[in-house]
RNA sequence: GGGCCCGUAGCUCAGUCUGGUAGAGCGCCGCCCUUGCAAGGCGGAGGCCGUGGGUUCAAAUCCCGCCGGGUCCA
């Protein structure tokens, strides 16, 4: 591709005009476009040395200011501000959350299929980075003064094809030195443009960096190239601008504060130094800021190396720079983690154990521990609305995280002190133990207890002791994650294949639900087995619901697939259709109005979830069969059986008021405008237009599943179960129409059969139960006090009658008692009389035997007994004094116990005689 | 979405590897000591060992499913 991208394709009209020149920067040998013919360098922070813009303020433009600046400018250029998107991407199936502006168009409008918004266009789009392959690690915010978890890129996007008309390259950059020099007010020669290449997701494109005073302000990315399979490339048909201005760099360049952080929280910030006793000394601070520009965390993975070279060129200690700064830095950190979370909740994300909500717990933790680490003893809750106060002017939407952040981060912080002091208290316990932790101690504790080594060598010291970390700690966790493969789908891999070159099949499902008879043609067989048709009535398994059954002339029709475009009827055996021939279908008509019903349920449940529980929930998956439905849902807590309820009460007042449900096609732009992402509930929607199911007054979503036409053919909806199946989802399992009213009669039924074990009316059932349950209890009890007596009346009474053999007494005897008492027994005796060697048979639909000696044949008994039990057909073993064994023939008990008493007699008789 | 850890007395946990009579500390109750309180001493109550199967003569312990909690990572 180097070959294609040759200084004429990076030589913008703007730079003939004014005459730039291209220069080669010495220090990472790339090629930059400069006025200044003296300049060397390219201006990217690692090449400069440091910041040139710190305490020089261009504009001082606030948060907010910033961005209604940047907007305008672009409008007043011919661009359209459209609305932002989510942080998180509902409308993807590969990404959480967004995490550029571009991603807002895609897959849809960057490979063509849905219009754009507006072309050109510009979109201050909120974006979340946790880590990640070129991403920079949450551990770094903070500390490098410019880099956030959550940011707002400047999205400036123009699309162009053969009927979108954008602009190109020259444009872009002449608006981009336009908007540097006239809006931020930068001198011309200090601003470079250094050229690059832009790769991903198999395009490519050229694109241009600018740079000023030693900061990257907005990367110019053309997106324009695709590879081909043969590793040839050609023109894409969709060439898109994508340039992404840094939104925090503008209002900190326009500021010339310290770090990016005091520009852009603003009063925020104010707010929480004023809340910490923190001494800054603002001269280290400018004087090592103007040097942090180095610390490029996506290069330089040890920040503390580079951080050691600047205190010597500050000519402090090492030591001296960290003690000043982290303090300072954990508050840049607190006050990023916690505006990302306001966004990412405001949109629907809560923290959890999987998924992406996993990152936002961590951020969160991270929050408290740096809290803890500097004894800030900051009010979060506080924070979190001072946050949201500030933001609201430009972004209103974190006002619905305004009434739901406080719950959900007591929560939180509840969780994460109680899963500390666990893990506290379990370490020491370990230690005063063992005093030495091996690796794979160390490697468990980190994975399943979320214990750091380094949390182990602290509570170590505590107790005096030196833990020591492997080095390779982190690389061996590492690799124990390497291996992870996903079983193949060969079946549908083969049928992939096989219908790639069939047309698509016409879904006559769409047409009218409630047409269940139809007539195709046979257009392939495979494996006498599969079926495609060119038009069919049966729903393929799809957004939930599953397929319908029924017969294609006669096969019975068990599993209907979508696979790409075509529709793939499974058939039970062997089916002997023949590709051309005409069928006629039949769609189990009860089948799929159950199906239906909890479609159109589910939709309804979801609604009244969100209106009894907060507007935070979401739809997190579901699954409708023809018995049952279940729907996940996004919530930070288990329901409460009250809050059960009132869904279930709500949802049946719903279909009781028989609301029509409308169903209609809508382009996808329009469809986002008027109803908003909302919409995306089931997930990812593919195509240009996007079918809409909406329940009047309720519930609107984009879904392609088939619904009743109002809701009072729903039927009654019955909630059968509520779990949390993980930390922020809920599952709520339910029945709608017949279904409910089988499972109503099924829990009658098993109340009914209960009621009649204890022959109570079902009112009494609670109080029955509890008290048979308590006497139970209690006769259990009597029963083990008298078994006690009894074994130490048996014990005694044995001992009378054991027989004297030389210096031991020996007793042999059959008592029909349970393992335990005859264990009991014999412990007694031998307490009692240590020179007893005591063998107790019993049990009555298997054999037990327990012998018991204190000293005297020790190894010898276990065996003879162990003999005797093989004749029984089981065996025995034993710890200490006791020997326990038996089998299931007991009707050789008798006769094996003799033996025993007899080899016990030889055995003493051959041991007096040595 | 993938992996790992844990469910034993009211609480915190041991016992599980290597199957053989269910334990400790704290808390609770009673008694002793004390003017009273605290502390201390003695005694006691309190367990479907999460749940359902399997293996075994025998399972808290080994194997499998389920339920509940925790945790690491995509």
């Amino acid at each position: 591709m180097k070959d294609i991208l040759t200084e004429e394709k990076y030589r913008v009209s703007l730079f003939k005009e004014k005459e730039f020149v291209r220069k080669r920067c010495p220090k990472c040998g790339g090629f930059f476009w400069t006025l200044n013919p003296d300049r060397d360098t390219c201006g990217d922070p690692a090449c400069e040395n440091g910041y040139k813009f710190i305490g020089e303020q261009k504009g001082n433009w606030d948060y907010h200011e910033t961005i209604e600046r940047w907007c305008n400018f672009f409008e007043r250029h011919g661009h359209t501000r459209i609305k932002e998107y989510p942080v998180v991407a509902r409308w993807r199936d590969d990404l959480t959350f967004t995490i550029a502006s571009i991603a807002d168009f895609q897959p849809w409008v960057v490979s063509g299929i849905v219009d754009p918004p507006a072309n050109p266009l510009v979109v201050p789009q909120p974006c979340l980075r946790f880590g990640g392959k070129g991403f920079n690690d949450v551990d770094n915010v903070g500390r490098t003064g410019r880099h956030f978890s959550l940011f707002v890129m400047g999205g400036q996007h123009a699309f162009n094809s053969d009927k979108w008309k954008g602009y190109w390259m020259d444009h872009c950059i002449e608006l981009n030195f336009k908007f540097l020099t006239e809006e931020l007010k930068i001198p011309p020669e200090d601003i470079t443009y250094r050229e690059d290449v832009w790769i991903g997701g198999g395009n490519f494109g050229p694109c241009l960096e600018a740079f000023a005073k030693g900061l990257e302000i907005v990367n110019n990315v053309f997106m324009q190239y695709e590879v081909q399979p043969d590793g040839t490339y050609r023109e894409m048909k969709i060439r898109v601008i994508d340039v992404g201005w840094g939104i925090e760099r503008i209002c900190w360049f326009s500021q010339g504060t310290p770090t990016a952080y005091e520009a852009v929280f603003g009063p925020v910030l104010e707010w929480l130094k004023s809340q910490v006793d923190l001494k800054i000394d603002e001269k280290l601070l400018k004087n090592y800021v103007t040097y942090m520009g180095m610390l490029d965390v996506s290069e330089i993975t040890n920040i503390d190396a580079v951080r050691k070279q600047i205190a010597e060129q500050l000519r402090t200690s090492y030591e001296e720079l960290k003690r000043e700064l982290e303090p300072l830095e954990a508050l840049y950190a607190i006050a990023d983690h916690t505006r990302a979370l306001i966004f990412a909740i405001a949109d629907g994300a809560l923290p959890s154990n999987v998924g992406g909500g996993y990152n936002l717990r961590t951020i969160l933790r991270r929050a408290l521990s740096l809290n803890d680490l500097y004894n800030f003893n900051i009010d979060f809750l506080e924070l979190f609305h001072r946050h949201i106060d500030y933001l609201k002017k430009t972004y209103e939407r974190v006002l619905e995280a305004e009434d739901i952040i406080d719950d959900i981060f007591k929560i939180e912080k509840q969780r994460y002190y109680e899963a500390l002091k666990r893990g506290e208290a379990y370490v020491k316990r370990l230690l005063t133990k063992k005093k030495k932790l091996d690796k794979d101690t160390l490697i468990t504790l980190y994975e399943s207890k979320g214990i750091q080594p380094e949390m182990v060598q602290d509570i170590g010291k505590t107790l005096g002791l030196q833990i020591e970390i492997p080095t390779d700690f982190y690389a061996t966790i590492g690799e124990k994650r390497e291996k992870r493969e996903k079983p193949q789908k060969r079946i549908e891999d083969y049928l992939k294949q096989q219908t790639e070159s069939l047309p698509p099949t016409e879904e006559l499902y769409y047409e009218d639900p409630w047409k269940t008879a139809f007539e195709a043609k046979v257009l392939k067989v495979i494996q006498n087995k599969y079926i495609v048709l060119n038009r069919t009535c049966f729903y393929p398994t799809g957004g939930g619901q599953l397929h319908d059954i029924g017969e294609i002339n006669g096969n019975r029709v068990i599993n209907v697939q979508k696979v790409n475009h075509v529709i793939v009827h499974e058939i039970k055996g062997q089916t002997t259709l023949n590709e051309g021939q005409k069928v006629e279908g039949k769609v189990d008509l009860e089948h799929r109005i159950s199906l239906m019903r909890h479609h159109t349920a589910t939709h309804i449940i979801n609604e009244a979830a969100r209106r009894v529980l907060g507007k935070h929930v979401w739809q997190a998956g579901a699954e409708k069969r023809p018995d049952r439905a279940r729907l996940d849902i996004t919530h930070y807590k288990s329901l409460s059986t009250d809050e059960v309820r009132k869904i279930e009460l709500l949802a049946n007042k719903i279909v009781m008021e028989n609301r029509p449900v409308h169903i209609f096609w809508m382009p996808r732009n329009e469809a986002e405008q008027k109803y908003g992402f909302r919409i995306y509930q089931g997930g990812v929607v593919p195509g240009k237009d996007i079918r809409i199911i909406e329940i009047k007054d309720w519930d609107v979503e984009a879904c392609g599943g088939l619904h009743c036409q109002n809701t009072g053919e729903v039927g009654p909806i019955k909630i059968i179960r509520v779990e949390r199946i993980q930390d922020g989802v809920v599952r709520i399992e339910f029945c709608a129409g017949l279904a409910a009213v089988q499972q109503i009669q099924q829990q009658e039924e098993l109340l009914e059969k209960t009621a009649n074990v204890f022959r109570v009316p079902q009112i009494q059932l609670p109080k029955t139960a509890e008290r048979f349950f308590k006497e139970w209890k209690e006769l259990n009890k009597e029963i083990e006090r008298l078994r006690n007596q009894l074994s130490t009346m048996i014990a005694e009474r044995i001992i009378k009658e054991a027989e004297t053999v030389g210096k031991y007494k020996v007793v042999v005897r059959r008592i029909n008692l349970n393992e335990k008492d005859l264990i009991s027994i014999a412990e007694k005796i031998i307490k009692q009389e240590p020179n007893c060697i005591v063998v107790l048979g019993g049990g009555t639909d298997r054999a037990i035997i327990v012998g018991a000696t204190k000293e005297i044949l020790e190894t010898e008994l276990p065996n003879i007994v162990r003999e005797g039990c093989k004749e029984l057909g089981g065996s025995a073993g034993g710890k200490g004094k006791i020997v326990i064994g038996g089998g299931p023939k007991v009707q050789y008990l008798d006769k094996v116990l003799q033996k025993i008493f007899q080899t016990i007699i030889a055995k003493i008789e051959s041991l007096s005689t040595d």
